[in-house]
DNA sequence: GCGACAG
DNA sequence: ATCTTGTCGC
């Protein structure tokens, strides 16, 4: 018996998930659809004629979660906001949780999304001033086998621009870490190649983020942003290979941990 | 058939 | 994701 809803609980978590996926993606936006400006990459030029214009994109947001080496269902999920002039944490939360999800390929939103929405939910409850104009997630956009990576998944659910960060490349549509490898070393200094699956569509790009950078990152659209505007605020938030906002939620992830052990919030 | 497979 | 020391370079 135990067996068999175990198997039932297996079976029809993949079921619902595809279905889940494949509704949620029809809310997907892959284009720019925001108020803000995004600033030049030099500093912002003033007029001084005093006229009105557009807001400019000033606060951007990263997620990560890291884990428990003595449990891995134990997780701290991280929401940190960073100013894009100067590249400084202006807001960070935790959410330490017990997962019972698990980690597969293709479903890692369902593990991850709602330790992270709950930390976007109390920042916008609260109102804060700080609330992220656009949020970089530590995991894939539409890279993704249908399209639908936790980036696109937590966009929608959040309603945000997302941006998609892969540290590693996921294999889907026939992409292979080799064959971007040597895209990227074919040209003189190639700093980035755009991937696209055997569909011919573009799914996202490897970039060489910083110049001592061997290893690429794999960005991709996550919601209601175009790639190529992600790609300029990506290269705005890189002093390391990994932007800022993502790296900063991931450093702070684990010092958390470290100094916060074994006190899980929900059970 | 075997291996590869975001975090 | 996590386990891990030193080491090379700006």
């Amino acid at each position: 018996m135990g067996n068999f809803l175990a198997s039932f609980k297996f079976c029809s978590l993949s079921v619902l998930n595809f279905r889940i996926q494949d509704e949620l993606k029809r809310k997907l936006i892959t284009e720019d659809d925001f108020p803000w400006e995004i600033p030049s990459s030099s500093s912002s030029v003033d007029f001084g004629d005093g006229g009105e214009r557009k807001e400019g994109l000033k606060y951007v947001g990263g997620v990560d979660i890291s884990f428990l080496k003595e449990d891995p269902s134990i997780a701290c999920g991280t929401l940190v906001v960073l100013e894009l002039d100067s590249l400084n944490v202006v807001y960070d939360d935790f959410s330490v949780d017990m997962l019972h999800i698990p980690y597969v390929p293709g479903f890692l939103a369902f593990r991850e999304v709602p330790i992270l929405l709950k930390l976007l939910e109390k920042m916008k409850k609260n109102a804060h001033p700080f609330y992220p104009q656009l949020l970089m997630v530590d995991g894939n956009g539409i890279l993704h086998p249908r399209g639908f990576g936790l980036a696109c998944h937590l966009g929608v659910m959040a309603d945000l621009p997302t941006i998609g960060i892969g540290k590693n490349l996921h294999h889907v549509e026939g992409l292979n870490h080799s064959e971007v490898r040597d895209q990227l070393d074919a040209g003189d200094d190639k700093q980035s190649v755009y991937l696209y699956g055997n569909s011919g569509h573009t799914l996202g790009v490897a970039m060489r983020s910083t110049l001592g950078a061997l290893k690429p990152i794999f960005l991709s659209i996550g919601h209601r942003i175009s790639l190529t505007t992600a790609m300029k605020v990506v290269k705005m938030t890189c002093n390391y290979r990994v932007p800022e906002p993502i790296r900063q939620a991931d450093l702070r992830s684990r010092e958390y941990l470290r100094k916060h052990p074994f006190v899980p919030q929900c059970l």
